[in-house]
DNA sequence: AATGCGCTCAACCGCGCGGAA
DNA sequence: GTTCCGCGCGGTTGAGCGCAT
C-alpha cells in the first residue's frame, strides 16, 4: 500500500492564495525546480509537494502564454492528438509556453466537441460512420480542422490501438497511413540546437525524444502534415 | 430576480516509472 | 533482485461563471 504523497491533515486545499503564490514564487525564483517533496516546508507553504509543482507548472511559470489558443495551435494539437493520442504533456511539449492541463482541457472542452460536430470521431480521428449515415451520401474526403482529409473507412475488426494504450487514440501512424491512402504523412524532423545535445547525451528519459524521432514527428513546429 | 443548466479550468487523485538504497 | 521514494502523467472532480428560461 502506498504512503500518501503528504499528511493531508497539515497541508492546505483548494484554491490558493496571493501570499502563497507568492511564496512559491520567491522560493523557485531563488532556488530554482526541484525536490517538490521538500519545498513546501522550505517554502513556508502548507500545501504538499505534488500541489506545488501542479501550481508552478501550470499556473506561475513565467514562461506560461495563456489566453486563448490560435488556430495554428488548434490544428496542431488535433494533429498531434491523432497521432499521439491522449499524451497530453508530449503534445504540449509541442506547444512552447501550454502546460499539458491547458491542452487537456482545452481538448476536452473545445476540441472534441469540434470535431464531433463535424462528424469526426475523436478517439480515432475518422468519420463516425453513424453519424455520415445519418447525414447526407457518403464524400469522398473531409477536410478536418487540421487540414486532413479524411475518409470514411470501414470500422477495424479489433480496436485501432492495443489494450496497453490507456489512450484510446495512442499512435496509429502505420494505422493512418494504411488506413488514409492519400494521407501523405511528411513528418520531417528538424532538432533544435537545445535538443541536439539531448538527445545525443541518450539519457534515459529520452523515451519521449526517440519515440518522436521513431515515429518521424517534427519536435518544433515543422510538423508537417501534407495532403 | 430566481433558478437551472452547461461550460471552463484549476486542482486533486491514483497510478506507473525510474533511480537510489 | 527487491523495496522505497520522488516525480510526472492522465483522468476526474468541483467551484465559479455565464447564459437561457
Amino acid at each position: 500500500m502506498r504512503r500518501p504523497c503528504c499528511d493531508k491533515q497539515d497541508t492546505n486545499r483548494g484554491a490558493w492564495s496571493k501570499e502563497e503564490d507568492q511564496k512559491l514564487i520567491d522560493y523557485i525564483q531563488k532556488h530554482g525546480e526541484g525536490c517538490w517533496r521538500s519545498l513546501p516546508q522550505a517554502a513556508g507553504l502548507l500545501r504538499c509537494g505534488k500541489s506545488c509543482r501542479l501550481r508552478w507548472i501550470n499556473y506561475l511559470r513565467p514562461d506560461l502564454k495563456r489566453g486563448n489558443f490560435g488556430e495554428d495551435e488548434e490544428d496542431l494539437i488535433i494533429k498531434l492528438h491523432a497521432l499521439l493520442g491522449n499524451r497530453w504533456s508530449l503534445i504540449a511539449g509541442r506547444l512552447p509556453g501550454r502546460t499539458d492541463n491547458e491542452v487537456k482541457n482545452y481538448w476536452n472542452s473545445h476540441l472534441r466537441r469540434k470535431l464531433i460536430n463535424m462528424g469526426i470521431d475523436p478517439n480515432n480521428h475518422r468519420l463516425n460512420q453513424n453519424l455520415l449515415r445519418s447525414r447526407n451520401p457518403p464524400k469522398p474526403a473531409i477536410a478536418t480542422p487540421s487540414g486532413l482529409k479524411v475518409q470514411a473507412i470501414q470500422p477495424p475488426a479489433k480496436p485501432l490501438v492495443d489494450s496497453e494504450q490507456t489512450s484510446d487514440a495512442g499512435s496509429r501512424l502505420d494505422d493512418d497511413q494504411r488506413a488514409l491512402p492519400d494521407l501523405n504523412l511528411d513528418l520531417t524532423m528538424s532538432i533544435p540546437s537545445s535538443s541536439i545535445a539531448h538527445v545525443e547525451g541518450n539519457h534515459p528519459k529520452d523515451n519521449e525524444s526517440n519515440f518522436l524521432r521513431s515515429q518521424q514527428i517534427a519536435p518544433s513546429s515543422s510538423l508537417l502534415l501534407s495532403q
